[in-house]
DNA sequence: TTGATTTACTTTAAGCTTAAAGCATTATCG
DNA sequence: CGATAATGCTTTAAGCTTAAAGTAAATCAA
């Protein structure tokens, strides 16, 4: 989903107090275009995955976390990785697993969890996506230069900052 | 989903030429920060509407266009603006139909056409949505500052603009 | 006019995603 | 130890999302 239209917040109140409200019109206009750039290069993704690998973007998601942690994951780390829900992960590791591309096993110390490892396989095909994977990220993003991709990463890092403090 | 893990491709190739790589890496980098921020408050905000609203920000999101279009928009308007499937309108202006808050009726000139509009309940429930909507965005967005606010809006507008190029 | 193509929309099947509830195991604490 | 709480995971129901196929109307071209 994308574009969160900005209501037409101008029609009972002609001209508002104009001490906070600039504020608020910079944020939505910032997050809109936001959301915007990022359904964009997403569905660009997700179309490149699907018609060159037969797979999605979660599935590579899941993948590229794997590939990290060599030791394997659990999925409560997969889970919290990927940002996603616990029960999310439980179907897309299961579809994985039926495509060989990944193994689960018991956790040798908590009974409870379980630890998920790519395959040789997973390992394989991974190695053919990631290449591709980070040349069209490179593409899509080769419209900034160095520097200006190097603040937008900083501007970044101080929203990410902002975002993941307990408020 | 999110943070589309990088792949460690500092395995087999110890020290790459160097040349263009570090383009592409500076890329993925600030691709996965984009996307967890966008991941971040998309949830924050899909909560929110959760919680206060019950309902959904797909939802949101197309009443937010209608509320810009008082003249009502096609399904494929909306499809276009919203960045989704014409098959996904189909549903979602369904289930906003069944709670009463838009209408649909036929086009005046296209026989194959629908025209949505808001209907006055619509109206009523958004204007209590798009204060609150608004000052949540402002809220996730305040730890910038306005000149960093603005610049990030600039440097986003740049990779619009060569999102949208045919390429 | 008629036939072919395009456009607008809906339907379908499959997958993604979540919140909530439930189960089993582990951790904590009296 | 035993009860309680917390944790890890799965299941379920509901909604979101898409691509692909299908229907109907409009457009275009011969």
């Amino acid at each position: 989903m994308a574009e969160a239209g900005l209501a037409s917040e101008t029609r009972d109140a002609p001209a508002p107090a104009a001490s906070d409200v600039p504020d608020e019109r910079l944020a939505i206009r910032l997050w809109l275009r936001m959301l915007a750039c990022t359904t964009r290069i997403e569905q660009d993704i997700r179309r490149r995955l699907r018609e060159e690998f037969s797979t999605t973007l979660p599935r590579f998601d899941v993948l590229a976390q794997l590939d990290r942690a060599p030791e394997g994951l659990t999925m409560s780390g997969l889970s919290a990785r990927l940002m996603v829900s616990a029960g999310n992960i439980t179907g897309l590791v299961a579809r994985l697993a039926d495509e060989g591309l990944v193994e689960r096993a018991p956790h040798p110390e908590d009974g409870r969890a379980q630890v998920v490892r790519m395959t040789a396989e997973g390992q394989r095909v991974f190695g053919q996506m990631t290449p591709a994977h980070a040349s069209w990220v490179a593409e899509l993003f080769e419209g900034l230069s160095d520097t200006e991709a190097q603040a937008l990463h900083k501007a970044l890092g101080r929203l990410k900052d902002h975002l993941e403090r307990p408020s």
